[in-house]
DNA sequence: ATCCCGAGGG
DNA sequence: CCCTCTGGAT
């Protein structure tokens, strides 16, 4: 039986799997296509349970038939519902979308807030899509937890817990800030090339010497 | 805990 | 067929 680490230890793997994953994705970025913190905030509350790839699909119709919170806020539901359908939960979405800009325009002056508190007030907005928000189009520091980090992380052992605040929580306090928001982009990419849900790749995965679920052979 | 819901991979 | 995909609201 493989003992417990020490927090040293601990702390020393967690260093060098931030190293290696930002050697094997040293470019990582959203890949969410967005003009604005607008768009972005559209196109991440359409990638729930869906992958980023299909959510550019459709969005470019999207955004040229509804470009700014005002349009959307006044879209018919059944419009907005048609032009994202293949991205899966196409009503729930829909009224999210059309919520969020009617928010926006009654509460935010049709803008985009910057803060954690003030997006989760928005319809179909939760703390990962405020984070992702926060990072990418404002530059502030977090750690969007979406099904892979939460993956990863418990394969890792850093965390035991499905819990996305626990695990926030958690990395965010062994992690400097300022790498925080690429760490999530990281190990997005990294869940979604290697360390897949269904079978993971760990014969080429960067982090194999550094994973107690990592296997030998398949 | 359950629902929302389409699409692609194995 | 079953599982999974950058979740959130009830």
């Amino acid at each position: 039986m493989k003992q417990s680490e020490t927090a040293e230890e601990r702390e020393d793997r967690i260093r060098q799997i931030c190293a290696r994953l930002a050697a094997a994705y040293p470019d990582a970025a959203c890949a969410l296509t967005h003009a604005n913190a607008f768009e972005l905030l559209v196109a991440t509350i359409l990638s729930a349970q869906c992958t980023d790839e299909r959510v550019n699909m459709v969005t470019p119709r999207l955004f040229q038939k509804f470009p700014d919170p005002a349009s959307l806020a006044a879209a018919p539901a059944a419009e907005v519902e048609e032009c994202i359908r293949s991205t899966g939960f196409f009503r729930a979405k829909a009224r999210s979308i059309i919520g969020m800009a009617q928010a926006l325009m009654t509460g935010f002056d049709g803008k985009v807030p910057s803060t954690m508190e003030e997006l989760t007030t928005l319809p179909g907005v939760g703390r990962k899509t405020a984070n992702v928000v926060l990072g990418v189009a404002f530059g502030i520091p977090g750690l969007p937890v979406d099904t892979h980090v939460t993956r990863i992380t418990n394969l890792l052992g850093l965390v035991d817990s499905t819990d996305p605040v626990r695990i926030e929580q958690e990395i965010c306090d062994e992690v400097p800030r300022e790498d925080w928001t690429l760490l999530s982009l990281r190990l997005i990419l990294h869940g979604r090339a290697v360390c897949i849900a269904r079978r993971p790749k760990c014969q080429q995965c960067v982090l194999n010497t550094l994973c107690p679920s990592a296997r030998s052979l398949s």
